[in-house]
DNA sequence: CATGAATGAGGATTCATTCAT
DNA sequence: TATGAATGAATCCTCATTCAT
């Protein structure tokens, strides 16, 4: 038992460091010896852990994974209405993306090279799936209490939501960040929340206002 | 002369074929010879083209940054207030994302390895820089002529929208798409516009009000 | 550790048969696979050795030089006058062309490829100051103390010296040798110490004999 | 006719271009193109000239040959004794190597690649045959007329004269030269005719003084 | 368990040569 | 005759993976 435990926490400070690795270096120009270097042990001890390069991402993916599953389920229990909830999610993947932020860009190299119907188990296609479904709900549920605009497609909303934030990760990747991270946050709620347009908002306001009135009379 | 050849012409032929190919194997997975095989021609041919890989990629970048620049300029142009001006620039962003879908696919796979600082001039930090700028400062506009929530964070938000933007790129790399083009830039123009919440937009048009009134007294 | 394998002797034993090869097929006509076949070895083995073709020439270059440098530093050590040393030395050069003799052929290649100045430490040139600054020092010595013929230019001797000693290796590098070895040792060290034609020698030492005349008087 | 003419010295003038560019960046450094640039014509071109790379050097060097032949020719002829003509022999040599400077700088490189038996007709083994031959005849007609020292062996005295020049030839292609070419052409001369030592020209001297008075008596 | 020496499949790139114009 | 576009054979080198110790 104790092995088996001292294997698995190895395979986790070899993952932990891989990850640093790639990031460094790029998925596919990271060599193993990088790895097992940087890991501090023999190139061959890395396939006692792991069958290849990809198994090490697998490994590290799984984790991040099942951390952003159990985050963003604890983030909305803590919540009452729809709205809260869609907030909290929102905010609990600002702070994923930063706890786990060289997991992100790895990911980016890894799986941005077309490598798309693979394997359904391991790609983000599943996490978006499963996401994407969560929040469609949400915004149906706040819609039908009347928190969340009727006037948006639940489907389209959810997509482009996550979308949204796969961008706030990939402009991370791409290029160093301009403004500070709590800014950044700060003008992804207030737009998520009420939009850029302030005419807009007043139309819609105002055009509300009426159908109270029709609702009302 | 020889054989006449355009070679501005047929260069532009490989490129675009080695677009393609990228982005069905990956940068790294395209082999010299999958590109020449796609384009018709022999290995050493495509060299007399590019002097190597990366330059194919190069060219096509420049290519598709300029397009891109032209594309904004001229949108922006059509448009009178600052806010349309923005509006025009989101509606371009997702036609020129459909546009160069596979250029787009292409460079989150290139730029995603961890190339960072390389060169100034290639690279996607350049198009952001640029970009930004541009909403940034259009976002001043908007708020000098109170058509934009004077609220928010000028460069932070440009860099939000940005991200935003590359984001639903990314996100139809990285999956396929389940939602059709359309009602996403509905719903990404709604959202923009006037947020998710109903709440909010309430509020704050409220907010408003009362100001009309204070400012009245 | 693993498989115990004197890294050092093995890059030895590559390089000294590299040589071979280089000097039966030519340093560019020689494959790396066929250094790799002719050592028994893989292909990729040789890279664990050496960074590329050119360093195994430079490693093995390296041994050649040390060799030369030791050896001739030896040979002049067990000699007490000035002569005796030129002579020791040429006697040296003979027997140094022999034991190196795939090397000597091998550098006539590489160094003949117009790559003149490219690094200092790695280049014949070096070898030739170095010996030529020793012999022109024992020319002046032996001129000096009345062995060595006064009318000699120290420097343009040592650079002929050397030249006709790499001339010795060269021909054999270029064509098939006609005479053996020694009897080409004896005709170079007769000529070296005497010259070719009679009446000069007779001339001189009378001369000579006139110079005791006018001294003495 | 002057077609015919037309070709040859076309033929001629990129023959003596291609051995500058040889000379330059090796033999196999140099590629055709650079050839084809150098002699302001197309790559195609070349290749009415000539067959292909190899035959540019064989052609080249058959004028080479013929030059050294008939200028030998011709300096012995104009000499009188064996000694003389040995002695115009090797001034011609240094003249030709001035004059050749580039041919002698490619032929080492080209000839120096492990190549040696592929062609009779076709390598310096065949100059060296015939110069050696002659200047072995020339110094036993010089030791039957006395002008030559009897204890040198013909053969292997010419095979080293002959060696001695190359190694003149190789010296300059291998290190920039120290000494002007005159003080290296009269050391040469003086070397060869009386040798360095002068114990060593005594001794023979007076040796023959002694034979003179045993002869004699 | 740990290791690193050995390996060869695989890929980018070069360049002499051909040949249609 | 002159040309340069096209080509693929040939070669260097990399690196994931294996395996003997």
């Amino acid at each position: 038992m104790s092995r088996s435990v001292d294997k698995k926490e190895k395979a986790a400070r070899i993952g932990s460091t891989a990850i640093t690795v790639f990031r460094k270096l790029g998925y596919h120009g990271a060599r193993m010896v990088d790895i097992a270097e940087a890991a501090g042990i023999g190139k061959g001890t890395l396939y006692e852990y792991f069958r290849n390069k990809d198994e090490i991402l697998r490994f590290e993916f799984e984790r991040y994974f099942a951390a952003f599953q159990s985050g963003a389920t604890a983030a909305m229990a803590g919540a009452d209405t729809p709205a809260d909830r869609l907030l909290s999610l929102v905010h609990f993947a600002f702070d994923h993306v930063t706890d786990w932020e060289d997991h992100c860009g790895v990911y980016v190299d890894y799986f941005g090279s077309g490598r798309r119907g693979e394997e359904a188990a391991f790609s983000l296609a599943n996490i978006y799936t499963v996401v994407e479904d969560i929040i469609s709900r949400l915004i149906e549920e706040g819609q039908a209490s009347g928190e969340i605009d009727r006037g948006l497609e639940p489907d389209a909303t959810a997509e482009l939501l996550v979308s949204f934030f796969d961008g706030v990760v990939l402009h991370g990747v791409f290029s160093e960040r301009r403004c500070k991270a709590e800014s950044l946050r700060a003008a992804a709620l207030r737009l998520l929340t009420s939009g850029v347009l302030v005419g807009a908002a007043d139309r819609r306001a105002e055009k509300r206002g009426d159908e109270r009135f029709e609702r009302g009379g």
